[in-house]
DNA sequence: CTGTTAGCGCTTTCAT
DNA sequence: ATGAAAGCGCTAACAG
């Protein structure tokens, strides 16, 4: 009668009802060893009686823990990132985990008050992707200093000893590149992204990685860059292609958008994949709705960002241990081989 | 150097320094009225000085509120939901609250655990788009009754009175319609959405509302039913509307998937838009990388976000004020003219 | 195995 | 305009 407007119950009302301590009813729901089997079952269902659910606030704030993760990204509505964000949030509801998104914008001001606002929040730990600006890591390193377990994905954080999951985009590209090798190909063009970015950096020097490898000449007026990897952008740069004095017949892209540009230009002078192949990278819807169906890498978004959790709660759980230790996982990526560089 | 371990400077040691009490402290922090000048200066002061700030958990604890909005939607990894959650995201920042993103995979059982967790959690509000399995609504009545604020988004919730951010599904597909036929479309054809949700339900609606408003005849054998509206679906349906016997000069799609592949499939036997006009939904990224470009409809869903938590921080904030009331906001859609719908 | 007790950092009356 | 003090619900020594 007297909790009917508090609306709340709590262990203090659970130990009255059953006449034992609070700290009995703490004891019971933190699955404590030692409690008998008779109390726990006595207070367990008790607890089920009359509803009781603990008040998650009061228990972190007193135990200075929470459940709650931080996730930092520069947009949530780009694909990647959403399906990232997608097998962060999977595995970390699964581990009894909360996580709350930020977006940085990919402006740095904002990633370092983000970053800031989430250590003095008491999270549990910190998932981010810096921004494109990020070049320094000093709010990064703050984190780990103040002992807030940080999961690094997708972007290289150079000097910046912590754990990371990306994709191993240096292979994948090689094995792209590799691909259109062995189906033929003699003289393969690459439209790049943004060569500031370490995984656009990556995907090139994977390309020329292939190239050497198989004795094919590495010409530089082969290679345009796409600053923003839009299908406009890649609609210019494969005109720029096909002007061109060098012939190419076969162009590895940084991405999907540019490389179905790619095909849409050039399958009205070319035969696809008959005379010209096309491979693209990260596996976006449009690839199997373009005619040809783009051949691509799968990227695996969503299994890095399980990943990410799991080492994220990993560290969470195991905070006594090896604090200074930290891993480099990287994920692999798939080919898949659709119409457009088929022989 | 006492704190030189203990990390966290609180209002305590701001207070200790400053020989003032906490209470002084404390309303300075929280703006309180009734401070001098100069004290508020003096405090401010210090705490830049001290690098303090307030502990979020304590001060929640204490006052029963929180500054972090529970979000629920099916998956986070579709296109639609990451830009809403984008929009909300943006402005619940800008506001000083956080997000904190479930998603429930469209299972019941799943958003009532949930449901229940953000209740139990003290969140300051809940925005949510309940699940396709969801037809009871009793979990979302437990948070009114518990007196949180709640903005249900995308989905209609028949029978549950609370705010509601929507598409005008029913006039933004009119519109589309209308177009084809002042375009000079005499006979068009729907490819609809799962016709158990109400959006897909109202899009259907919008078509054959605007078939009757300009006479023309509204022909079942016309209207096909793409279940996921995936764009494999669309190319089947797109065959058997070329193999049925009733002739057509334009399609209204229920998405831009099942739209991209209408026309992928028509343009090999008819010419468009000159004998075929087609129209999308969604603005999805294909709808300008297709031949011809898709004309569609923007669904808005970033602003719709943005709106979304607008109606939800309003209520947390005006909490005193009439919670009886609640809003149905319909969100205006833009139609989009592109290639294949232009006469 | 169980109870007693001391706070965590803050907000908020109630004084003055 | 400021201070004193109570206590939010829970955890975790410590004591038996």
């Amino acid at each position: 009668m007297k909790n009917i407007d508090s609306s709340r119950v709590t262990i203090k009302d659970i130990a009255k009802a059953l006449n034992v301590s609070i700290s009995t009813v703490s004891r019971v729901l933190s699955n404590h060893p030692a409690i008998s089997e008779a109390t726990r079952k006595l207070v367990n269902d008790k607890v089920k009686e009359m509803g009781f659910s603990i008040d998650p606030i009061a228990s972190s704030f007193r135990s200075k823990k929470t459940k709650s993760i931080g996730v930092v990204c520069p947009r949530i509505d780009i694909d990647f990132h959403s399906k990232v964000i997608s097998g962060i949030e999977e595995y970390a509801y699964q581990q009894g985990y909360q996580i709350t998104i930020f977006q940085s914008q990919d402006n740095y001001q904002k990633e370092k008050e983000i970053v800031q606002m989430i250590e003095s929040t008491l999270a549990a730990g910190l998932i981010i992707c810096p921004g494109l600006e990020t070049r320094k890591y000093d709010h990064l390193k703050k984190i780990k200093k103040a002992n807030i377990p940080l999961v690094v994905y997708d972007r290289s954080t150079d000097g910046l000893k912590t754990n990371k999951v990306m994709i191993n985009d240096l292979e994948a590209s090689f094995k792209a590149t590799e691909h259109l090798i062995k189906a033929g190909c003699k003289s393969i063009a690459h439209i790049s992204g943004d060569q500031e970015v370490s995984i656009f950096k990556a995907r090139l020097l994977g390309y020329k990685k292939a190239l050497e490898q198989y004795n094919l000449e590495i010409r530089e007026e082969l290679i345009k860059e796409a600053k923003h990897l839009s299908h406009q952008e890649g609609l210019n740069l494969a005109q720029e292609l096909i002007q061109g004095k060098t012939s190419f017949d076969g162009i590895v892209c940084a991405n999907d958008y540019t490389a179905a540009a790619a095909i849409q230009t050039l399958k009205k002078v070319r035969r696809i994949p008959e005379d010209l192949k096309i491979i693209g990278f990260s596996n976006y819807p449009i690839s199997t709705m373009i005619e040809p169906q783009l051949s691509t890498i799968d990227d695996s978004a969503y299994h890095m960002g399980k990943v990410a959790a799991k080492l994220l709660i990993q560290q969470i759980e195991d905070r006594d241990l090896d604090l200074l230790d930290y891993q480099e996982v990287l994920i692999k990526t798939e080919l898949i081989v659709r119409e457009s560089s088929s022989h």
